[in-house]
DNA sequence: TACCAGGAGAAAA
DNA sequence: TTTTCTCATGGT
């Protein structure tokens, strides 16, 4: 898959003109970004920021305490981010392996598809999260390719739909020089995007929703 | 009331 | 191998 560079840098461009830069990701450490990514996932932020807060609230914002902590107990504590009893069992299987991996530390000394490659294979974390971790929590040159970037760069034409996560992450990174500050903030602005649009057009969008649904073809960023 | 949200894994076809 | 189902709360 080839994504024209030019075209790439100049939605960029209008994204971060239109909303400033985004501070991504949003947490107080980064274990926190780490809990943060596992949580998000088909969930909205703000039910997340629930489930932090009661973790945080309930002293059991570390590896250790979510290891120590009874399944049904923490299942509770992250239950407004939704899935709640899966996502108690994919927290403590992540701690697990961070621990045994020498924690952040530790695997901050393994190479990005080292790193990637050994965080795909905790049950629980796919490729969306483990790039979300990989970018966000070690500061590693890999774009995070979420629904909103299929909506969007099918939208703008620029994409099929048909292309797999590690086709459209490969095509997005060769497009862009390889700065971690960079993909941090394209990612967030898409987010942004999505979420500015759909909360300002609701019920019924004049302008691109992002959602399978909406009809609209969505502004034009192409140079 | 119905739809949607910063996915992933297991089961079924 | 590909598609479908399941997990679930909270906001609009």
């Amino acid at each position: 898959m080839r994504v024209d560079s030019l075209t790439l840098y100049a939605i960029y461009e209008a994204l971060l003109e239109r909303y400033g830069p985004q501070h991504w990701w949003p947490g107080e450490s980064v274990f926190e970004v780490l809990v943060g990514a596992i949580l998000t996932q088909n969930t909205a932020w703000n039910n997340v920021e629930r489930a932090i807060g009661n973790l945080k609230t309930a002293g059991v914002l570390s590896a250790e305490a979510i290891l120590d902590c009874p399944r049904d107990d923490l299942a509770a504590l992250i239950r407004p981010a939704g899935y709640f009893n899966v996502k108690a069992g994919r927290l403590q299987n992540f701690c697990l392996f961070l621990i045994d991996s020498g924690g952040v530390k530790g695997m901050g000394h393994w190479p990005t598809p080292v790193l990637r490659e050994r965080l795909l294979s905790v049950n629980g974390i796919g490729p969306e999260t483990a790039d979300d971790m990989v970018l966000y929590a070690f500061q590693r040159p890999v774009f995070v390719v979420d629904a909103y970037t299929r909506r969007l760069g099918k939208r703008l034409g620029i994409l099929g739909g048909e292309e797999t996560y590690a086709q459209l992450s490969a095509g997005f990174a060769a497009a862009l020089p390889a700065e971690t500050a960079l993909f941090n903030e394209y990612h967030a602005l898409i987010v942004r995007h999505a979420k500015e649009i759909c909360t300002a057009r609701k019920p019924r969008c004049a302008e691109c929703c992002l959602r399978d649904t909406c009809a609209y073809p969505g502004p034009d960023f192409r140079p």
